[in-house]
Order: structure tokens, then C-alpha cells, then sequence
DNA sequence: TCTGATTGAGAAAGTGACTGTCTCCAGCGA
DNA sequence: TCGCTGGAGACAGTCACTTTCTCAATCAGA
């Protein structure tokens, strides 16, 4: 396994990402062509293309994206679906090296920058948390407990709260745990899985409702 | 008022989006030119993008974006979002004209079948209701029932939550009202306005919290 | 180790969305 | 009626992204 293409790969992607970050934090996004990438990175506009899809990607790199079922599956519990995105991030967060500050340049929380003070980033980010919400959404689904439509609701709830907590860690400086605004900001859904279940579903059935 | 300039601005942009949709209905949202779209409508490129934007505008026209902060502050009440969010989508969609079908060519909803066929135009929706998003969140928190970021969940939580109703409503093929999928879809949220308030801000403060 | 099939990187040309800039005319206020 | 101005059109340029082709290197089988 893991055969030299693979390596190719790998050792490709994070050139790619680090010297575009480099030419970006130089000259800003906008100002930095795919070309001068490549070269810095010293692969082919080609390869930029087929490794991350468009220019944004390589800023937001789609983790979520490339997240087997599986693992995503066992990541998250849907009967408690906040304290396990907490747990997730939390996890992250201390994973690379603690105290390793977060605009310090370095470290993965660079590129978060870019989510926010980029328009064309921010817009990818959304894209991807809504392809997110929309793996999400059947896990929520499939405890019976809600509705498919609740399920989405729920799922995207889920996605962009964790965005909206994000934002607030980046604007206030981003100097203190991300998982602490997660949890803080996202308390009121918890609300949602303290309530009897029997006062969700409800779906829609019956006659065709009222403003016919 | 009403001046000439406004009316042909106006004459204009209806006669661009009916004419792309045609032409996206006829060939497909790719295949189609912005050119082919300014000739088809009689206008110039230029005032395409002008009015527009980009491409994708055409079809999402943003119309949270360009409500006025006093509409919007008075279309939504901080203390039940959800039912004002409901009771807006109600009202409009008995406005244009009750009947009239939604995947039957004509009337609004037409466009709304791209949101979800097309993946740059529901990119471009995705950063409509972000933006919707911010501009709902300080109403939200002006009440001072709960912290900042808490805020900006719920007011993500309302912008997308909409969002996944709507896809649910085009994924059951679009023949009941949207704002029964919404109202029933959103129930769950409803849970964080009748919990006690205390329980939910507890913002950020005190020692530098938990993982440091 | 040799051989053939396959995969994937590079090269290059093309497309079209979007951005400036300029000109000019028509609408608006005096 | 007469400037003034804002906005429409024309046009050239940029660059993200696509497509296609070629070729070298990798991997499977003998």
C-alpha cells in the first residue's frame, strides 16, 4: 500500500498549500494566479486542479468532504449530536501541538483566516458545510425520532452553528479554544434533545394542511 | 420618484431573468452565455453583470439582500423567529397569485429548481442566506436572552434550516405549500424558545474555561 | 528481471465569466 | 432650454477552469 503516487500526492498537496498560503498572506488571495502557485509549489497548473478543484479548495481542503461514512458515523451521535461535534473538535484542536497560538502563522488555523476575510473562501466553506449537513442529515434521520425534513433542519442547524461559533472565535482575536465558543454558542439546540420526542415529528400528513 | 432609469433598470432585469430561464430550461445552465442571455434580453453584458452581479444572481436575485434593515427588523420578531419566519413564507407564497403550480413553468418557483440542480447557483444560495444570517443574528441578539454567538448559531439555524425545508419541499417534488415544510420542519427548533431563558447564555467569561 | 497495460503528471490551447475603462447619450434639475 | 451627471454600451484584458493529448513512470504478471 500507500504506493509512490500516493507519496506524489501527499507531498504535492502540502506544497501546494503551504507556499499558496505563503503567496497569499504575501500579496492576498486575490492577487496570487493559480500559475504562480504551481511554480512555487513547482508542479503543474494541472496538478493544482486535480488535487484540490478550484482555488479556494486548496484554502479549505475539505476535510469533511473526504470523511469516509464510516468514520463519520462513528463520530457522531445522534442522540447527542452537539456534545459529540464538542468532543470532535476539541479532539482537533489538541491534536497537532498544544500552544501552538492560533494567527502564529504556522499551524492548520492559518488557513481559517481566509474563510472569513475572503468572499469567494467564505462561499466554499458554506459549500462544503452544506454538502456536510447533507451527510449528516440521514444519520439524525435514522433514529426514528424526527422527521427527514427535521433531519435536515437539524443537520444544517448543526453545520452552521459550528460556522457561526467559528466566526466568533475568528473575530474575537481567535486566542482562545475553539471548542469552548462550539459549546457556548451552540447550548440553545441542546434544547432540542431535551424535549420529549413525541413533540417533533408530526410529519406531514393528513389533508393538505391549511392555506390551501 | 420612479424615474425613468428605475423603470428601465426594472423592465430590464425581468426581461433577463425570464429570458435566461428559458434559455437555462431550453439548453441547460452551463451550456447558456451570459452574451447569448444580454442578446436574448436586449441589453448589453455589461448591464447583465451590473444588475446581477454574476451569473448564478440571475437566477438567486438575492431578495434578502437587498430588504431594508426596517423590513427586515419589522418581518422578524426576536421572541418567536420561527413563526414570523413561517407567516413571511406564507404571505408570499399567496402573493403572486394562488393555484398556480410550481413545476408548472411560469411563477416564482420556477428559479427555485436550479437552487438545487445546479451546484454553483445553490453555492451562490448558500452565501445568500449566510449573509441573511448575519443581518438576522443581531436582531437576535438585541434581546440580551442570549450571548453573541449564540446568536449567530440561531440565526444560522433559521437561515439554513429554511434552506433544508426547501430542498425537502423540491426533493417531494414541490406540490404542497413550502411553508407547512417549514413550519413542520422547524418544530424541533422551536424547543430553544421555550426553555427558560437562564439556561441558555452563560457566555464566555470567568478563568480562561476548560482545555488551556 | 523483463514486458505490457495503466495510471497519472505535464503541456497547451481554448472557453467564458468577470473586471476594468472609456465614450456617449438620455434623463434630471435648474 | 441647458449644462450636468449617472448609467448603458462597447471593448479589451485577465484568469480560473476545462479539455485533450502525450509521455514517463508505476504496477501486475510471466
Amino acid at each position: 500500500m500507500s504506493g509512490l503516487r500516493e507519496r506524489w500526492r501527499l507531498k504535492a498537496m502540502r506544497a501546494i498549500q503551504e507556499r499558496a498560503l505563503d503567496l497569499f498572506d504575501e500579496r492576498g488571495f486575490g492577487a496570487v494566479t493559480i500559475e504562480e502557485i504551481a511554480a512555487a509549489a513547482e508542479v503543474s497548473p494541472s496538478s493544482v486542479y486535480r488535487i484540490f478543484g478550484t482555488k479556494e479548495g486548496i484554502v479549505v481542503a475539505d476535510e469533511f468532504d473526504h470523511m469516509s461514512p464510516e468514520t463519520l458515523e462513528s463520530l457522531l451521535d445522534p442522540a447527542d449530536p452537539v456534545g459529540s461535534l464538542v468532543r470532535a473538535v476539541r479532539a482537533y484542536e489538541s491534536s497537532p501541538g498544544p500552544g501552538e497560538g492560533p494567527q502564529t502563522g504556522r499551524g492548520p488555523w492559518r488557513r481559517v483566516r481566509y474563510f472569513f476575510a475572503e468572499p469567494s473562501v467564505r462561499m466554499a466553506v458554506c459549500a462544503t458545510l452544506d454538502r456536510a449537513g447533507g451527510r449528516i442529515s440521514p444519520l439524525i434521520a435514522a433514529t426514528g425520532e424526527v422527521s427527514e425534513t427535521q433531519a435536515r433542519v437539524i443537520a444544517n442547524a448543526l453545520a452552521f452553528g459550528y460556522f457561526a461559533a467559528l466566526e466568533q472565535w475568528y473575530l474575537d482575536g481567535g486566542d482562545r479554544p475553539i471548542a469552548d465558543y462550539v459549546e457556548e454558542g451552540m447550548r440553545p439546540l441542546r434544547a432540542i434533545w431535551s424535549t420529549p420526542a413525541g413533540d417533533h415529528p408530526e410529519p406531514l400528513s393528513g389533508p393538505r394542511s391549511g392555506s390551501g
